[in-house]
DNA sequence: AAATATAGTGTCTTATTGTCACTTTTAAGT
DNA sequence: ACTTAAAAGTGACAATAAGACACTATATTT
């Protein structure tokens, strides 16, 4: 038989096969604190309960897995978040009631303010502190998945300036630097955290300055590059 | 309509799903190269073709995607490699003839000897260098998966001794750093890879030599935690 | 017993972060 | 206008871990 005869004959349900689903987890931070967007489920299993944004691959609209993500965030946000990247697959016979269930996990980041008035006007996304979402009963194996995010989001803060996505596009080095703190959950030395930040060159200096208290801090932007960049040290953090 | 209800009426063809397969790539080293194991396939699409070894699910026997994954690999080699972690899944629209497809691809160390009897003995698989492998037309996306987990392993080389795992359960400290070295194509220094290890208490002497030439060296286990463990500095490679 | 190849160590240099005091800038109060 | 204070940003030295490389130790071969 060659190919043309084999893919015409093809069943695609001859090899039973399990639940495909797509989430994320969504962080942001606001107000000092770390915070992670739950959604609450209108239908079984689970139903009631808050879990993460995701769902099925929509076979004619996404082209990718990651599609899938993105397009189940901005239903949520409003907006495609401006950091995603896979952080595990998860599957087992027993994670979903209705049989063998797969679920492929992104994390991504998004600035507070480039989403609030989206996920307010939704009655049924809301942002959780990392703390409470991880004390709730939430749905599946969620609790588990944010534990992942947030240790591979800890791991970046210290080799990486990944946590800046977590900001506006224009952002301050003093608020990055926080941002990072709030990640890893202690304080972190500024000249340590600035001088490799300088020496790498990874931001842009936009040139305007922000007024945030006292003296203004200069406003950066990401360069393309920092997306990818990796420290070979880590900070002790 | 209630939990149970729900379920007795879930109907699982309701939102179609992708195709979905769990591969692997299987690393050794042998004779100073880095080699990774190829399997002929004997169906369609691809037929004839070079792939990585893996297949679907089997939902009665397989309780989690790993679980598939050393299945698949112990059918080729005869043993569960000792060391297995997920790479990254792959799915797109257009990856697979047969439609919408999933991959979740998971990176593999074994060693040479624990395994070279089994495979001469199974006439579909076969050690290619990577090199080789890579100028080979592959099935699928399996080029890319190739290059994206040796991308992995020589960070994993530069970070921790993860590589380590592709040696026997005994080895001496020169071959794990040999077998660093074949990973990142790049000799380092004895001083400082033997430094870091032993500071870090990383490994067990087993209080026995190994006579490889001229002065016989130590032969040394992997501690469990070695599985983990990362270093705060990379090695420059 | 000498030669030699490989295992393993001593030690100085180099690079990067940690520490922390210091200077600069700007808003706000007097 | 001048002072004050808080936050932004810098200077300089200490600490740490890797790089470099010569050295010693041990076993095998002749």
């Amino acid at each position: 038989m060659n190919e043309a005869d084999y893919l015409k004959n093809y069943d695609k349900n001859e090899f039973e096969s399990p639940i495909f689903t797509v989430d994320s987890v969504l962080f942001t931070c606001h107000k000092d604190a770390l915070k992670v967007l739950l959604v609450e489920r209108s239908n079984h299993p689970y139903k009631g309960f808050w879990g993460l944004p995701g769902g099925f691959v929509d076979l004619a609209k996404d082209k990718t897995i990651e599609d899938t993500a993105n397009r189940k965030l901005k239903e949520k946000t409003g907006i495609i978040p401006p950091y995603i990247e896979q952080l595990i697959s998860v599957g087992s016979q027993k994670r979903d009631k209705r049989g063998w269930s797969v679920t492929v996990c992104y994390t991504a980041l998004i600035a507070y303010e480039d989403c609030s008035v989206h996920i307010n006007s939704v009655s049924d996304a809301q942002w959780f502190s990392v703390e409470e979402a991880l004390s709730m009963k939430l749905a599946f194996d969620h609790k588990d998945l944010i534990e992942a995010a947030h240790e591979r989001l800890r791991n970046k803060a210290l080799y990486s300036i990944v946590p800046g996505y977590a900001l506006p596009e224009k952002f301050t080095l003093p608020e990055l630097q926080r941002v990072h703190e709030i990640i890893l959950g202690t304080e972190l030395q500024k000249k340590s955290f600035r001088r490799r930040i300088e020496q790498a060159e990874l931001l842009i200096e936009t040139g305007e300055k922000q007024a945030s208290g006292k003296r203004q801090a200069a406003l950066y932007k990401m360069k393309e590059e920092s997306r990818e960049f990796t420290f070979l040290r880590n900070l002790e953090g």
